[in-house]
DNA sequence: CCGCGGGCCTGAGAGC
DNA sequence: TGCTCTCAGGCCCGCG
């Protein structure tokens, strides 16, 4: 579900709840996770103060005063909901009171802050680990991530340098999290579409014979900062899943050029073109086979 | 090393 | 009403 816009969303709706508040109590309703929480995960969290909120690409990243970095990711399908007040969360008999809507609250935080913050997830998909702040460098989740989009350190001749030599589609390099960091099926479809250039071209071809960006480059990388920037500020995209952490809808999926319209007319002014759905490595990818070459 | 296909889960929606 | 099938915003693993 959530790419670097929706992780970013929900990051800064829980960072005025979490942010300096305390773990006051925390229920780990399933522990079966992508991996399986600690059996002393609840004990590692309780009693520890969040000392910043950050996120890297699609992790959301939560500064601990024990010393530990709380890890966690959406998956496909998860979302957070911050309550204010919600005593009845914690009545003993909770679990059998939930309503159909609470039903995949895996974990849930009760914070000093007053503030209830509930993890749910359908799929599963999600994980929660911890790790020691020294060792997150290491961490097989974050170690071979890719540059920021939205950082300093990304640019069309960083790209065109990571995608140089590559035979693979522009698609399956954007997705690819080594290349960088954050984007997925949407918004590498919406970026394409912006720049113009087909998901199925390779993706060396935005480089010259010495790995220098060219205009195609330029482009994309321009693009994808301008999709990225102008998603988050409209809180990120709602099909299924995505909420704001106060329960609200995201925005812009009202905006999207491509995505999810197959056989509706491209926005291209003058274009003319219909959006076409294809399947690229097992995933739907929505282009105009018009403008975008 | 690289690129690709399968698998992990549940739920929504389409078609019969 | 209900069954079956496909598809979904991600990522890990194993194969060639």
């Amino acid at each position: 579900m959530p790419e670097l816009p929706e992780v970013e969303t929900v990051r800064r709706g829980l960072a005025p709840v979490m942010e300096g508040a305390r773990f006051d109590k925390v229920l780990a309703h399933r522990g079966d996770l992508r991996w399986p929480l600690p059996k002393d995960f609840v004990k590692r969290l309780e009693g520890q103060t969040v000392t910043g909120l950050g996120r890297r690409a699609k992790y959301l990243l939560a500064d601990l005063s024990s010393g530990e970095v709380l890890v966690m990711h959406l998956g496909m399908s998860g979302s957070f909901r911050v309550a204010l007040n919600s005593v009845e969360t914690f009545s003993g008999n909770y679990y059998h009171d939930r309503s159909k809507d609470e039903a995949h609250d895996l974990v849930v935080f009760r914070m000093s802050s007053g503030a209830t913050v509930r993890f749910n997830d359908p799929r599963r998909f999600g994980s929660m680990k911890l790790v020691p702040r020294t060792e997150l460098d290491d961490e097989p989740q974050l170690r071979g991530l890719g540059p920021e989009p939205l950082g300093n350190a990304f640019d069309a001749a960083m790209l065109a340098k990571a995608f140089e030599g590559k035979s693979t589609s522009l698609k399956a390099a954007l997705l690819d999290q080594r290349n960088v960091a954050g984007l997925g099926n949407i918004y590498v479809c919406e970026a394409l579409s912006r720049s113009r250039l087909s998901p199925k071209r390779k993706a060396s071809t935005i480089a010259d014979r010495k790995g220098a960006p060219n205009e195609r480059a330029e482009k994309l990388a321009d693009a994808i900062k301008a999709v990225l920037n102008d998603a988050i500020a409209a809180g990120g995209s709602s099909l299924r899943d995505h909420r704001r952490t106060d329960g609200s809808l995201g925005d812009f999926q009202h905006n999207f050029r491509v995505y999810d319209r197959e056989g509706q007319r491209c926005p291209t002014p003058g274009c003319g073109g219909t959006i076409k759905r294809i399947v690229q490595n097992g995933r739907s990818t929505f282009f105009c086979p018009v403008c975008q070459k």
